[in-house]
RNA sequence: CGCGGGAUGGAGCAGCCAGGUAGCUCGUCAGGCUCAUAACCUGAAGGUCGUAGGUUCAAAUCCUACUCCCGCAA
């Protein structure tokens, strides 16, 4: 019964923890000896002890499960070296892996990066790629090394990004994109086969984690770039705006470029959202969330606080 | 015990601080207007004010406990 006696012919460690690395695990299940994500972190409110996505699919599957504080720490690299594994596959895990520990699988550690690399490097390579209103992202598989996103590159699949596409969607997409890719290329490089080419690092960009601030939409901001950021904070780290009602969540939203006011003034308000005007256009609201309450239609916002067109949502 | 907001007809809100006829914007239903309408006009239905106790002649409103929802911070 159990998983870790089957015989293989390929053993991999699997190193990931957040939803972009589900998929992968999932096709890659067959041939995963153990699998390395982030410990449980108190998150949320009252800080309840939180499984990490792949955590909790790793379970589902009934896998071996390792979550070390540090990933550098000597015994942890041990044990992943008496896995004799072929590989350790990478997506998302969170932590930088020491070339020691990359050194303890035969073909050393596979990356599956959510960018075009070298563009976007770093924690959050769909939301920035989304934010700077990229038409087009994709997935890189690439052969990890020391530095941050800095291997040599082994296949790119591309994808156009839709212009009403979220961060979260486009990443869920990504997500299954690279997981056939990786599971395609996987064999190959198993095998020893396979080309690698180094990346321009002249061209490459960083792509750092977005915070909450990186999630407001101002008002006397571009109308294009407000929504662009909308979609890339969309769902995490969440869009908001700093109204008069204070601070409200915009869950949904699409670009209303035709429709112009002055910054914060409300356009319109109908059965289809409240629409708000930016610079040079306007963002129409369709689902929106203020401090404290639920989320809820653009419409009910507008009737609870008896918001009419040619008033303001921007805050004093 | 991390900080904080909230619970009022189907939805979103006001009323609470200075207890004493349940209000607003929508939705729903009926009728009217119109060639017609998701538009407009008129009318109607619909609420044990989260739960349990307490104070009071009287509690949505004051006090206590509890349940549930959410925002922030991580």
């Amino acid at each position: 019964m159990a998983d870790g006696e089957r015989r293989r012919l390929v053993r991999l460690v699997y190193f990931g923890t957040s939803e972009f690395a589900v998929p992968a695990l999932k096709l890659l299940a067959d041939d995963i000896v153990l699998v390395v994500t982030q410990p449980d972190r108190p998150a949320g409110r009252g800080r309840k002890m939180r499984a990490s996505p792949v955590k909790q699919a790793a379970q589902a599957l009934g896998l071996v499960i390792e979550s070390p504080e540090s990933a550098k720490d000597p015994a942890f690299i041990a044990r992943v070296q008496l896995t004799s594994s072929d590989a350790l596959v990478v997506a998302s895990y969170g932590q930088i892996l020491k070339e020691s520990l990359l050194s303890a699988a035969v073909r050393g550690g596979i990356n599956l990066h959510a960018s075009i690399l070298p563009k976007y490097r770093g924690a959050a390579p769909v939301q920035r790629a989304v934010l700077a209103g990229e038409q087009e992202t994709g997935v890189t598989l690439m052969q990890m090394d020391k530095g941050m996103d800095t291997g040599d590159i082994i296949a790119i699949e591309r994808t156009r990004i839709d212009p009403d596409e979220s961060a979260g969607e486009l990443e869920a997409r990504l997500a299954v994109i690279g997981a056939n890719m990786t599971k395609h290329w996987l064999p190959l490089i198993v095998a020893g086969g396979y080309e690698r080419t180094p990346q321009n690092n002249s061209e490459a960009t960083l792509a750092p984690k977005m915070t909450r601030d990186d999630g407001e939409l101002r008002f006397d901001t571009d109308a294009v770039a407000a929504y662009n950021r909308f979609r890339a904070a969309t769902p995490r780290p969440g869009a908001w705006m700093d109204t008069r009602f204070g601070p409200v969540r915009t869950h949904s939203a699409r670009l209303a470029a035709d429709l112009i006011g002055h910054p914060g003034e409300v356009i319109a308000v109908d059965d289809s959202g409240l629409v708000v005007a930016f610079i040079a256009g306007s963002l129409r609201l369709i689902e929106v969330q203020p401090g404290g309450k639920s989320r809820m239609s653009a419409l009910d916002f507008a009737n609870g606080h008896r918001i009419e067109p040619g008033s303001t949502l921007a805050a004093k």
